[in-house]
DNA sequence: TATCTGTAGATTGTAAACAGTAAGTCATTG
DNA sequence: CAATGACTTACTGTTTACAATCTACAGATA
């Protein structure tokens, strides 16, 4: 309000809301706050320069996500991830990309192979041994083009509420099993080739096994039982 | 506030914004609002005697149930329902409760299957064409079982996210065709049989049966394609 | 007559004050 | 010494007030 940004604008053409919904996000993905932790909406609001509202609104949001716990009259605390959480976001995800899938192959024509190809292209490219971050944003970056072509504003939603928590789990993935950083690249092409049959029931076998192989190597991560 | 309610209760157990959500989901569901209807904030405040931060959070809540279109300054918008809502919801619905299937089958035991016989005799002994509301009733209460017993906090979101749309487009179908009225029992009863061998294919498919057979008719209905 | 611009109106986004509730603490009593 | 009870504190839930933004309409101009 009185610190005059050089740039002005960030006119918000976005609700205020969603910014510190973003910035808390990547906040607790990125761990900076410890599990359990009470976070408290003033606290917050003039951490952040902002008022409650914002705050309650991304609260809200974060909570649908699964970032964070809101409990009556008491206050959002951060989310502890357990053996439950991977399974019911594995699960669930499996669900949906089928049907993404099944409705990509179809639509993607050459465009989204094209982008599909562009991201392959980094995964190849990049050493994601050296910066693991890299192997997360790729591999979020391929599965967004699913989600962007199977033309499904309710299937996107759904992948938007999980995404958090995939990343997480991708991230704690790569720093428990550094091995698999590698795999990266094939598994993806596989599943896009199977994609390019442009069969919705070759697209859903693909997947199928892509989410199955991720699963497997996410339940041997060491996480309470609940 | 000054209106003492003889009972004083309902102390606000929960949130207020919760009870305006559902006030306010009937009052659409029911087509007490016109499709395309500028919702006032201030308007709903007044008539319900609540301040403007309650019905935010409503509003928000029913935008993501897809109940209204919220526009950034210029306000929440009652949902014109389209063929390609219809398309969303079911084919949305079928990936979900093909998984909430595969694993209430295994899960539900005695009592869940105790829990839809009871609904299923409602379905037999009820005469759907003279109160068709009831044909609603029971037919969510049957599903939401399903959710219930699948133990999938996630899934049970997402099924709440799009049941309202669902009870939308039930009461449409009725409406429209009212021949459909008693096929409610037998197709429910197959499916229950399914689950009742406890199979997650055997659930699956029956599932995919049940979910192809509903859309295929409400595709008849006749509603805008955008 | 059509298009552009400016103004007015209304509505949302934001901030701050108020009230109610739940948990924690300390004292008191059995 | 343990258990129970009231009290205190600090938080959230809610209300109210303010400011920024957008839309719509009217008027002027080409």
């Amino acid at each position: 309000m009185m610190s005059d940004d050089v740039v002005p604008s960030l006119p918000s053409q976005r609700a205020l809301g969603d910014l510190v919904t973003d910035v808390l996000r990547e906040m607790i993905t990125g761990a900076r706050f410890q599990p359990g932790q009470h976070l408290k909406e003033t606290e917050l609001a003039e951490a952040l320069k902002v008022s409650r509202g914002p705050i309650r609104q991304a609260l809200a949001r974060l909570e649908e996500e699964g970032h964070v716990e809101l409990r009556r009259h008491r206050g959002a605390f951060v989310s502890t991830l357990t053996k439950t959480d991977v399974e019911e976001v594995h699960t669930l995800r499996g669900a949906i990309e089928r049907l993404a899938v099944s409705r990509a192959c179809t639509r993607m024509q050459g465009r989204g192979f094209a982008e599909m190809d562009a991201v392959l292209e980094q995964m190849k490219s990049v050493d994601t041994k050296i910066v693991p971050e890299d192997a997360v944003r790729l591999d979020l970056q391929f599965h967004d083009i699913i989600y962007a072509y199977c033309d499904h504003a309710r299937v996107q939603r759904v992948w938007e509420s999980i995404r958090g928590q995939v990343t997480v789990f991708l991230r704690a993935r790569n720093a428990s099993f550094p091995d698999f950083l590698d795999v990266g690249y094939s598994e993806h092409k596989e599943l896009r080739d199977a994609l390019a049959l442009g069969d919705p029931q070759a697209a859903q076998d693909g997947i199928d096994k892509h989410i199955l192989g991720a699963y497997e190597r996410l339940k041997r991560l060491n996480l309470p039982d609940r």
